[in-house]
RNA sequence: GCCCGAGUGAUGGAAUAGGUAGACAUAACAGACUUAAAAUCUGUCGGAGGCAACUCCGUGCCGGUUCGAUUCCGGCCUCGGGCACCA
């Protein structure tokens, strides 16, 4: 595939690549309304970028190009989300500080993204492994410590015993660690918490007002996980204590037979008597033991019962409180009334402890009353005193309210959204600004001492136990007091690598602010982002963290919008031999044998080419090179008829407005794929109606325009070959003259009962009698009667003739 | 298990306020040019039947609504994704 024998682009990329870097395209609209389009910044790894990644750098360079010839000033922006496990993985192999391997691989990546030839903006070059940076992380941090919105737990937490580092919610990927695919095991750890429950609520509503994929906000919606219940306090028989739960179904109240307690609830061991607590006991000691994953593979529900009983409220009866680790101690209340007739998982408990069940609902008429299975939909209400007779769904209104009248219990959401735990017992990562005083507690760092740099270490090795290098460091872990002065100790724990990411998106509006993470000015100029682009992987991470550090800095005042990205589009994946491409396992496609072989402009196309953009598509090679074929027609059409004069014909007007129409329509409508196909069609027209008529001079300008954003290295040389010495990128976006595409023609389909029999052509603006009447007498010697029932018209479309 | 999304030629994919299915491209085949090849250009290209004009069938499967369904509705099947004992 040595298209080089073929076309030389390479040598115009050359040219253009240096003439761009010495005047940004973006000059040409300084000054003009101001558009902010972001696609997500990457970690610099040490394997470098593959063509899978240049999807959604290519889509925002071409929309942020389009935006500039439409006459407005677009930054985009582009830096590193420099701090992350493996650059210290690999320091602990080798030594090397993962500072070094970092600014080494942000060499290679800059190249790389440049490769791309994308206009990206580097004055705002950020790395969020800068102090300069990080201070403001920190900062923010500090600010969430002093709302109470970062508190510290001591709980029992995902562990990756691979990467030897806790777990957010988020990071632990059905049982396993999202980063490395081990299997999660529970520690107990003192851990630094922020509390993004306490934005549940809003994090869940204002996704409605979001210009995002119905899919994306449907992940996070069911991450958010909200449901609408009660919360029903039990007392326990013979005690002062009392039992919460929370249900989704109070219509099942009378058929709560059983009461389930998590094995970490704290009234596990206290309700227990005596001949059962032994058990009890033995029984916790277990379950604390298993992973998650053991946990949740577990065939056989297991339990003990405590010897003790609840009372049902409305009921009166007596229900058995036992513990199960099948309840979760981190959703609701930790306990749950069973409701074996209506719940499939305590109808199975039940059925293996031989526990009481109780139908409460009949489904329908022919309900037999037999209960083979739990049921769980709706029905009417059986067997429950007041509310029988109810349609299960009013009951739990009933049942709700019955509950609040007599002080049982009240109306209540949950949500499946956890605290998110910060902390991580590694190196690099920016260090939490805390310091622990003997006397003053769990004191800030003072906003004149951050930021608190990270220090060099000799080993980076972590620990089974949990503590993070930074504690070995002695001169650094002790410090006095901020506040006392008393000899104290810094938190030696780092944040989680998404610290950075959560907020960059101010910092590219005002990057080298050392007063603050961004000026009013430059926030109420910039953010938030008008578009934002990248993969599906960090639809719930990272997009739910940014969104959550949104509000709270709307909160505080330093930015007064709710949401960072106004739009976001999810791009899909490009693979190769069905699966991802993957430089460690050689499944990839090198950029840098791509643009020797093709140049830029190819490649950019063909990204776009290759399949509908938000979905995974397959690279093939055939098809790069259907795009490199039309590359070479779209040059052939400009050199050849670039100096010539021709007069524009009807035909090359309707071609070129044409062309402007679809291209311009599509481009708005994000269907990249089409655009590419509505280019080709064009360049095929223009060229076979040059054979004739030649073409003209504006014609071919538009065509160079509306590819510059595209492919803007061969445009340019297009451009300037047609005679221009005005730049490319500060013409003029054409719009659509409807008036040329106006036809004298327009054909009509008539069918026979709806089936396609005859096409016709009738002058433009033909009225429908007119039409009609072509139509019966193009179509009379296929009536199968002399009638026809029925005529369907459909204007300027179609006639359907019915018998 | 629950919740989303998607099934269209040999292939990637077009086209849905319901109105000529297969745009654009790839592959394949045939031809032109060439000493030859590459490149380029032209033609054919969903299936079946027919010399032909044409006819019938065809958008995962079955049914429905409609003059007309790839598009809307109901029920299945397959694939992809999200969640996963969330009470």
């Amino acid at each position: 595939m040595d298209a080089n024998t073929r076309f030389n682009f390479s040598a115009i990329d050359k040219k253009w690549m240096k003439r761009f870097a010495d005047e940004p395209v973006n000059v040409y609209s300084d000054g003009k309304p101001s558009l902010y389009y972001l696609a997500m910044f990457p970690y610099p790894s040490g394997t470098g970028l593959h063509v899978g990644h240049w999807r959604p750098y290519v889509i925002n360079d071409i929309m942020c190009r389009h935006q500039m010839l439409k006459g407005n000033y677009v930054m985009q922006p582009m830096g590193w989300d420099a701090f992350g496990l493996p650059a210290e993985n690999y320091a602990i192999q080798t030594g090397v500080h993962p500072a070094k391997t970092t600014a080494e691989s942000i060499v290679t990546f800059k190249k790389q993204l440049d490769d791309i030839g994308a206009a990206l903006d580097w004055s705002r070059e950020i790395n969020t492994s800068d102090p300069a940076y990080y201070k403001w992380t920190q900062w923010i941090f500090i600010q969430m410590f002093k709302k109470g919105l970062a508190y510290e737990k001591d709980m029992l937490l995902n562990w990756c015993p691979s990467c030897k580092v806790v777990l957010a919610n988020e990071e632990s990927v059905g049982g396993c660690c999202e980063r490395c695919g081990e299997t999660a095991t529970k520690k107990h750890l003192r851990q630094w918490m922020l509390r993004i429950t306490a934005y549940a609520e809003r994090l869940l509503n204002d996704l409605d007002g979001l210009d995002w994929s119905y899919k994306v906000k449907k992940m996070q919606t069911d991450w958010i996980g909200k449901s609408y219940g009660a919360e029903i306090t039990f007392d326990v028989k013979g005690t002062d204590k009392e039992i919460t739960v929370f249900t989704t179904r109070p219509d099942t109240l009378f058929g709560a037979t059983f009461m389930v307690l998590s094995p970490e609830h704290e009234l596990a061991l206290q309700v227990s008597d005596p001949i059962h607590y032994e058990a009890v006991k033995q029984y916790i000691n277990e379950t604390s033991a298993k992973s998650n994953i053991d946990r949740m593979a577990a065939k056989d529900k297991t339990g003990v019962f405590t010897g003790a009983y609840a009372v049902n409220p409305v009921t009166g009866e007596d229900m058995p409180i036992w513990v199960a680790d099948y309840v979760l101690i981190d959703y609701g209340t930790g306990a749950i009334m069973a409701v074996p007739a209506h719940d499939e998982r305590d109808f199975e408990f039940a059925s293996k402890y031989g526990l009481v069940i109780r139908r409460v609902i009949a489904r329908d008429e022919d309900d037999t009353g037999i209960m083979e299975a739990a049921y769980a939909g709706e029905g009417v209400m059986v067997n429950s005193g007041f509310i029988n007779g109810q349609k299960s769904k009013d009951a739990i209104e009933s049942v709700a309210n019955h509950l609040e009248k007599e002080g049982l219990g009240k109306k209540t959401v949950n949500y499946k959204l956890r605290d998110w735990v910060f902390s991580r017992q590694r190196y690099w990562g920016e260090p939490i600004p805390l310091i622990h005083c003997p006397i003053c507690g769990v004191v800030p760092v003072p906003d004149a001492q951050l930021p608190v740099e990270l220090p060099y270490v000799e080993s980076y090795k972590p620990s089974d136990t949990g503590e993070s290098p930074l504690s070995r460091i002695e001169e650094w872990v002790n410090t006095p007091c901020p506040q006392c002065g008393a000899a104290s100790k810094r938190e030696t724990n780092t944040m989680p690598n998404w610290a950075g990411s959560s907020w960059y998106y101010l910092r590219f509006a005002d990057p080298h602010n050392s007063e603050a993470p961004i000026s009013p000015e430059a926030m109420k100029k910039w953010v938030p982002v008008d578009l934002y682009i990248g993969g599906v992987e960090h639809a719930v991470l990272h997009l739910l963290y940014v969104r959550f550090y949104t509000k709270f800095l709307y909160d505080i005042g330093v930015v007064d919008f709710e949401e960072p990205f106004k739009r976001f589009f999810c791009n899909g994946m490009i693979n190769l031999n069905g699966s991802k491409m993957s430089k460690s396992k050689g499944n990839y496609i090198s950029p840098d044998d791509i643009i020797a072989c093709y140049g830029r402009d190819v490649p950019r196309l063909y990204i776009l080419f290759v399949g509908p953009p938000e979905m995974d598509s397959e690279w093939d090679e055939n098809g790069i090179e259907g795009v490199f074929r039309f590359m070479g027609k779209a040059w052939k059409l400009v050199s050849e008829n670039a100096g010539k004069t021709a007069k524009p014909t009807k035909e090359l007007l309707f071609a070129r407005n044409k062309l402007i129409k679809d291209v311009t329509e599509r481009l708005a409508a994000f269907s990249f794929n089409t655009v590419v196909s509505a280019f080709m069609e064009g360049v095929n027209k223009l060229l076979d109606l040059s054979k004739s008529s030649g073409v003209d001079k504006e014609t071919l300008e538009t065509l160079i325009i509306l590819l510059a954003p595209f492919a803007p290295f061969t445009s340019a040389e297009m451009w300037e070959i047609t005679g221009h010495s005005t730049p490319l990128f500060a013409q003029k976006w054409p719009v659509c003259d409807e008036s040329a595409l106006r036809v004298d023609e327009i054909t009509i389909v008539i069918q026979i009962n709806g089936k396609v029999r005859e096409n016709i052509s009738v002058p433009a603006g033909s009225d429908k009698e007119e039409i009609i009447k072509a139509a019966r007498t193009a179509a009379k010697p296929k009536f199968p009667q002399e009638q026809p029932l029925k005529e369907i018209y459909v204007p300027n479309k179609l006639v359907n003739f019915v018998f």
